[in-house]
DNA sequence: GACGAGATCGGTGGGATTGTTG
DNA sequence: ACCAACAATCCCACCGATCTCG
């Protein structure tokens, strides 16, 4: 066996290229590359575990902080309503403003309940005001997991039920399958990486 | 980045389809599998510049040109924001600073708060910069363990539960279970016998 | 791949702390 | 016995995704 490197894209696309479960990169490289197997074993290593520790749970964390912004609250109409749909609540056009300083404002959505919602209402918006820092600041991940992808699959196969969802108005899908917590994370990740000041990054991830 | 591991033929038939020398293994896949590299190259610039994203209506123009994954659109009863395609694309290697100088300037650097991250790149770095010189300082080592190898089970085999970690852009590994203290004192060895000055050594080491 | 949301808890990686050696 | 240098155990924070609950 021999190890090389590749980009995070890369790797991405040929993991995606997986046809059967279990699949080695071998295997799908084999495939794309039209070169066929030698006849030789293949072993597959198998990870040991390490005995648990003490758990303490502190993705968590309530703070309460005034947002420092003073904005307007009067929603503006943005270029593309959003469609919220929900099986519980009645809301179904919603209009998103147009910077996140007014979206944690706005009245609807603080009195959303369900956070991944508000999570992708959040996401959305922070791709309207800025595409392109938004888009280099995407590359953020977990220790297995990426949390974005322009491709719902991408996500699907860089872990397992990620619950991926399209974010409106915008080439992006997110990762959903977490707590509050890691969402609080991951927005509070990206928006620091987008150059957002501590105070904004707070409100927003208080808001969640 | 991420490592993949590869049956030994496969891994020859692709070394062998190298056209330039140098090249990576993500750039010969890349051209074999047809997929073009991303844009994105987050050289942030040493001399700083993070836009605050507070400002709206800044264009919205894509310039990320991705693999053939098919990229699912939600229908939007809106406009849906148009990719632009470009065939313009560069960058594929290491996005990190040619120089050490450089890499204990670089705003994301300094921002990392994992000090093995740091570690390796300045690793890397430095094997960057003289490949010759990197070399033979790695027979540095400790009373049981050796710190540098071109391959993982190397270092493995001298000593228990070392995490050894690969040195991107570089045939070396590194030993990682080591506290922060013991990382700077093996920055400080290898840079003194590769020949830097006392000042640089201890402004690397001190970064980490 | 079809119930969705997300808290809970098992797993894992970082590296300070503690044990070991010359 | 003590000290400095080194090794690696082990605690904690972080992350994933199963599973509970509405």
């Amino acid at each position: 066996m021999k190890t090389i490197e590749l980009e995070d894209d890369l790797y991405r696309y040929i993991a995606s290229q997986t046809k059967d479960i279990g699949e080695s990169a071998s295997d799908i490289l084999r495939r794309l590359l039209d070169v066929s197997a030698n006849v030789s074993a293949d072993l597959t290593n198998v990870e040991e575990s390490q005995p648990h520790a003490v758990d303490t749970n502190s993705e968590t964390k309530q703070t309460v902080t005034k947002s420092p912004v003073v904005v307007e609250e009067e929603p503006t109409p943005v270029s593309a309503p959003i469609v919220v749909e929900t099986a519980v609540e009645v809301v179904s056009h919603s209009t998103l403003p147009a910077s996140i300083a007014k979206l944690i404002k706005n009245k609807k959505f603080k009195e959303t309940t369900v956070s991944v919602t508000k999570f992708i209402q959040i996401l959305s918006v922070l791709y309207a005001e800025n595409p392109k820092e938004f888009d280099s600041a995407t590359d953020i991940k977990g220790r297995k997991r990426i949390y974005f992808a322009k491709s719902e699959s991408e996500l699907l196969s860089a872990g397992s039920t990620t619950k991926p969802r399209h974010i409106e108005n915008t080439p992006y899908w997110v990762i959903t399958n977490t707590n509050t917590g890691r969402k609080r994370n991951i927005i509070t990740q990206l928006m620091a990486e987008m150059g957002y000041t501590h105070a904004l990054i707070d409100a927003v991830s208080q808001s969640i």
